[in-house]
DNA sequence: TCTTCATAGTTTTTT
DNA sequence: ACTATGAAGA
């Protein structure tokens, strides 16, 4: 076979490549081609000969595998490429468990439980308990539970672990174990998993079938990890069983760029691999083929204030660039402004899609996204509520489950009532109380509602026994029909469309959508399947492939040329030309939570390392002085971050208010009257005074007398008045009421109708 | 049992 | 500003 391609690696990447006699740690440094090494190195052992199924690569996303997997099949074509095993950690180990899930005492078809799910699963076994919610709030709970999870502690071994029992009595939620415990025993029951149990259950599955273990030990020759700073407990172990044989395992990772902490990630994983593989060869991949000089640099200065990292020097022999630009900016909302403008002017020679906006959490993107908007700039959002967590898109993918998984006991609860059967929250308990005093499954209850004694009137009894019959003549279809087939006639019989079809208001309507879109991913999936190898996809395998898809993981749509919102999080093993980093304030990054610990800020430091390093050319820093958060808005400074650059990579702001003192004067006086319908002008792109007249601003709400009059007027706002609403559009304000932080408008919106909207913080502007 | 309204609590990041 | 929960009314 062709081994040219080496050529095309510098020297460190080929030495990465060509060793694997053994263990191996490449230290890849940002934009070192770290993705490059891996793929290469995967083509070579296939040059050399391993079958490609015997080699098994662990990334972080479904979508990196993705991109993996074709730029492989470009260098030893797609016969061979698809035939990898190449995924996250859990999609390709629940690909295991469900080959061998009889012998954990789940079937092939077990649900995977998402955070929802066993946040709601959590939140029943507390009120069961009798625990007070306030207390024992779902998310600490889920935390612990997780946090034990990742470090293989079971809900029996939790039990006898005085470290944990004795933190849990500190922190006055003794009876976590029991929670733990109960949620154990439901999921179970439930034939269902949640995230962590499929790491959970690899390992055991691995630790207690030594026979098992042994046949995947044999089976993967060869194993290798991307982002391996970003590995649990949990999946270092897996990792460490499968390779104990013949240690033939690469792992690519920089532990400057560890982020996900929070989520149980260890870095020390990466730190002591040493420890783990004393054999291991260690490469480093130092040179940065992404980024100008000084971005990379600014980056070394600032990752410098960070201890105990590895060693290593990134460097770059791109051009030197411009240096890092800092804007200061009044608010959130002149942030997206100044945002926009920007991106508008260096558009002139980038399209948009080499332009990433990048915040810490996602709330940040709603007055990002308004900004775009006014100035017609197109853009695309990652994260946030996805498509699959949609409430529709979840209803109907619990019939799925439903049908799959008749124990699913989730499912059951949440579509039972979907589209409303009169079957109310106090049938539900009974339900679920009468399953679980029995030791039964809700669904056997409703299968035999006699037998099991369920305590509900004749009434009741036939509609649960409707309900039943809607799902159980599904149940034999499984492997009938496919999963398009059997999908629309789920979603048809279920009634939930035509419950979305009652009446078109643009929700409803949205929601139909949405469930069209479902139903045409379905089909596609279908049809790609069957063009790949001609095999059949059933509603289990499409409903196991998404259980574990994320944002990131989606298909790209038509019109690719958009500014990229996303999290900082998400942004990772990403590149663009220009990159905006926003709200750089203390208390939102670094982020209030990482303020006590010393590690944790270290992490959150990190995070802005990878921030600035996703930059090719230019990197855009920006922090406003005030900014709406929890319903106040709140003045902020700027975060300590930014001091912990080389001030010489830095081109700091001249004076506060620098970037709004290029703008239109006559604004100014309302930047300290933060009524937000003044801060839409200022961030409406060429506003000419003339038509900023013919609009004016809503003014500080004051209460006015509620005099008997029928006629109120609010703020320059009477009934009759036609309003325009950043997000509804135009409407006429039908009625007024309250007073003060209280008044309301009920307002007819040409395109949505009514909405009753609170004045304290709808955002309109008076038309007439 | 369902719907509507009011209130309280809340936002970090995600497989 | 948004959701989740609870109370009251239908």
């Amino acid at each position: 076979m062709d081994e040219t391609f080496l050529n095309e690696l510098n020297k460190s990447q080929q030495e990465a490549v060509l060793f694997n006699d053994g263990p191996s740690l490449v230290i890849a440094g940002a934009g070192s081609g770290k993705t490059r090494v891996l793929t290469y190195k995967i083509a070579y052992l296939l040059s050399q000969g391993i079958p490609a199924e015997s080699i098994l690569s662990l990334t972080f996303t479904n979508k990196a595998a993705k991109e993996m997997k074709e730029r492989i099949a470009q260098m030893v074509g797609w016969q061979t490429s698809r035939r990898l095993w190449m995924g996250t950690f859990h999609s390709t180990f629940s690909r295991i468990l469900r080959a061998e899930s009889d012998i954990l005492g789940f079937t092939s078809q077990f649900t995977i439980y998402d955070s929802s799910d066993s946040k709601s699963l959590i939140k029943v076994i507390v009120k069961e308990l009798g625990l007070d919610d306030k207390i024992y709030k779902a998310n600490a709970i889920q935390n612990r539970i997780s946090f034990a999870k990742n470090n293989l502690i079971t809900a029996q071994s939790y039990r006898a672990n005085n470290n944990l029992l004795e933190t849990d009595r500190q922190s006055k939620i003794p009876q976590v174990a029991e929670i733990y415990t109960i949620y154990a025993r439901r999921c179970k029951a439930a034939n269902a998993m949640d995230f962590d149990d499929l790491l959970l259950f690899t390992n055991i599955l691995f630790r207690d079938h030594p026979e098992i273990l042994a046949k995947y030990k044999d089976f993967f020759q060869f194993v290798l990890v991307d982002e391996y700073q970003d590995t649990n407990f949990a999946q270092y172990l897996i990792v460490k069983r499968l390779v104990e044989d013949h240690h033939r395992l690469c792992v690519v990772g920089d532990d400057a760029q560890s982020i996900y902490s929070f989520r149980g990630a260890n870095i020390d994983n990466i730190l002591s691999f040493k420890t783990t593989y004393p054999e291991c060869r260690i490469f480093k991949l130092e040179q940065n083929y992404r980024s100008t000089q000084n971005i990379v640099n600014a980056a070394n200065s600032l990752i410098e204030k960070n201890k105990g990292q590895i060693q290593k020097k990134v460097f770059s022999q791109n051009a030197e660039g411009e240096i890092i630009k800092v804007y200061s900016v009044y608010s959130d909302y002149d942030e997206g402004f100044t945002v926009a403008n920007a991106i508008g002017e260096i558009h002139a020679q980038s399209a948009y899609s080499e332009f990433a906006i990048l915040y810490r959490t996602n709330s940040q993107s709603r007055v990002l996204e308004e900004a775009l908007r006014k100035r017609n700039i197109p853009y695309r959002i990652y994260g946030g509520l996805s498509f699959y967590q949609r409430k529709e898109i979840k209803d109907v993918l619990s019939y799925f489950r439903l049908v799959i998984n008749p124990y699913d006991e989730e499912a059951l609860k949440r579509v039972i009532n979907v589209p409303a059967r009169g079957i109310g929250t106090t049938t539900i308990d009974k339900l679920m109380d009468c399953a679980h005093t029995q030791d039964v499954s809700a669904w056997d209850v409703l299968s035999n509602i006699l037998k099991y004694n369920l305590n509900v009137n004749s009434g009741t009894a036939s509609k649960l026994s409707k309900f039943r019959d809607i799902i159980s003549p599904f149940i034999s279809l499984l492997s009938e029909l496919n999963a398009y087939e059997l999908g629309t006639a789920i979603v048809k019989a279920s009634g939930i469309l035509t419950e979305a079809l009652m009446d078109n208001t643009p929700e409803n309507l949205s929601r139909k959508d949405n469930i069209e879109e479902l139903l045409k991913a379905i089909h596609e999936f279908c049809e790609m399947r069957a063009e790949e190898d001609g095999s059949t996809v059933y509603l289990a395998d499409f409903l196991s492939e998404v259980s574990l898809l994320t944002d990131q993981d989606k298909t790209d749509e038509d019109d690719n040329n958009r500014v990229t919102l996303m999290t900082v999080h998400a942004s990772k093993g990403l590149e663009f030309k220009h990159v905006f980093i926003v709200g750089m304030e203390e208390e939102l990054f670094p982020s209030a939570r990482s303020l006590s610990s010393e590690r944790d800020l270290e992490e959150e430091r990190r995070l802005f390392y990878v921030a600035i390093t996703r930059a090719k050319e230019t990197c855009h820093i920006s922090y406003a002085k005030s900014r709406f958060r929890n319903g106040k808005n709140n003045f902020c400074n700027p975060s300590r971050f930014i001091k912990d650059i080389d001030p010489k990579y830095l081109n700091l702001p001249q004076q506060d208010f620098q970037s709004i003192s290029n703008r239109d004067t006559e604004f100014k006086s309302s930047f300290f009257e933060r009524k937000s319908s003044s801060f839409q002008q200022t961030s409406m792109p060429k506003v000419t005074p003339n038509s900023f007249q013919s609009q004016k601003p809503l003014r500080k709400i004051t209460s006015s007398p509620d005099a008997m009059g029928q006629t109120k007027e609010i703020n320059g706002l009477h009934e009759g008045a036609l309003i325009e609403h950043a997000i509804f559009g135009q409407g006429t304000v039908i009625s007024l009421s309250g007073e003060g932080s209280d008044a309301r408008a009920i307002v007819s919106f040409d395109s949505v109708g009514q909405k009753n909207l609170l004045l304290k913080y709808a955002k309109l502007n008076i038309i007439e």
